[in-house]
DNA sequence: TGTACTAGCCTGTATATACAACTTGACGAG
DNA sequence: CTCGTCAAGTTGTATATACAGGCTAGTACA
């Protein structure tokens, strides 16, 4: 027996629904609470719990006097959160593509063994793929898969669901690792990617457990120029509205 | 004319103060929706609002049918997030040495005015300073603070506390906000962490907030060839650490 | 032409009320 | 003594209502 989930919380996945199909656009102006009252037959103030929590969780910006209008994420994601690229992409409201370049057995060697703590030729799926965000490449996903944890990896259609996606339907996460840091790329990068020659690139190696022992790694390699972590702590303070508000910055002076 | 704050927002201020000072222990039974009611002349509903931003933002836990209860969880989580240079070396053992390029008070300006959200001109305090690792440069700090925030901050030795370590000693940090970026630095940042023309540098910047407003905004420079954000993540409600251990990476083959 | 003002819509807050669901402890029947 | 029931207190949700304050467009006026 399913309990029906609140109103207020129908409202917000309604409208989440409708942000992620792409049907509302950043800076896209969403119902008001009136117009909320009178189409869903609710409240003012149920209307009003909805898009103020959706406020708060970074959705919608809400102006008093205007309106409430979805938030433009740009391409931000959020630090020490375990992301879907393709999910990142769609409350963007922009659209996802992906390019499988390699998916194969291999045996684990080296860096690889060592950080899935596994003997050296243990059978591991190799993926890579390019992902793009409106057709403009935004990352390389290098990731090893252990292939006792991910049987059906290979027969995967990778291009459809992303790998992330796929391991986390097999099995919930339990625990990840990350290091982020930022490098030039070598030419095969740059080649996938579309960067030019010098330019950085900001790289996150991810390592995921699963039933107590790391079944994937990963190396996602972003656009220096075009990508960015947001990360966002809040311990006190209000439950102020997270500004969507994205700081321009100049690089140092002189 | 100091606007007055929303009395939920005075009730969760209150209760905050109250775990704060320790007069609430973790564990604590707060006072009931209808205790506050009778305590604080409010209606029901503010009272539940906010006690509810307060569960939200992980104050407290509540129970339906047994009462609210002081969570335990920030404590842990509140020193493992936000991290401090000089912590961090310390705990892989090294020693820690700054210098201070520039302690200087400024009018805010632009970008700065804006992430701080204030007037152009305000009275800003500006930081520069390097950091090193066993003497080897590992950050340039580069940090505007809002001189009405901390108004001793142009006589204060830096190179003996750190900015981040000062400036939490002021007043608890509340929230915090950061982008991870990266790019190739100019010859400025280059001079100052000695790296090499065209190596990459991870830049990470924070604005973080105290009493409700943005007091000190920062853009730390790493050099991308030694230095790495290391994260920890584990899923349902428990608390993230940043983990010490580094995974050795090779560059993507080929 | 341009300026000031106002009507109307929007969000933000506060209150009173109501009912549902959950938890605990007290009480009484067996 | 044990078990079931019930009452009281608590949180969770929903509604109707009210007023304050911000924003905008259009209108009246100079």
């Amino acid at each position: 027996m399913k309990q029906a989930k609140p109103r207020y919380q129908q409202l917000k996945d309604l409208i989440i629904g409708r942000i992620s199909s792409g049907e509302l656009q950043p800076a896209d102006r969403v119902p008001s609470e009136n117009e909320l009252v009178e189409a869903m037959n609710v409240s003012r103030m149920t209307a009003n719990r909805a898009l103020r929590e959706l406020n708060d969780e970074g959705y919608v910006d809400r102006v008093a006097g205007r309106g409430t209008f979805v938030s433009d994420y740009r391409s931000q994601s959020h630090l020490l959160e375990v992301h879907n690229i393709a999910d990142e992409i769609a409350l963007r409201g922009h659209t996802h593509s992906s390019k499988v370049i390699r998916q194969s057995l291999q045996h684990a060697r080296g860096e690889v063994a060592k950080a899935l703590h596994v003997q050296q030729g243990t059978d591991v799926v190799h993926l890579l793929l390019v992902h793009a965000e409106n057709g403009i490449p935004i990352q390389l996903e290098d990731r090893h898969v252990l292939a006792s944890f991910a049987p059906h990896c290979l027969q995967q259609d990778f291009a459809a669901v992303t790998p992330s996606a796929y391991l986390t339907s097999i099995s919930p996460l339990q625990e990840a690792e990350q290091v982020v840091r930022a490098s030039v790329p070598n030419r095969a990068v740059q080649k996938y990617l579309d960067i030019k020659d010098g330019e950085a690139s900001l790289v996150v190696i991810r390592r995921t457990w699963s039933g107590g022992r790391p079944v994937t790694f990963a190396r996602l390699h972003h656009p220096g120029g075009r990508y960015e972590l947001t990360g966002h702590y809040t311990p006190p303070g209000t439950s102020r509205s997270t500004s969507s508000e994205i700081v321009q910055l100049e690089e140092l002076r002189q």
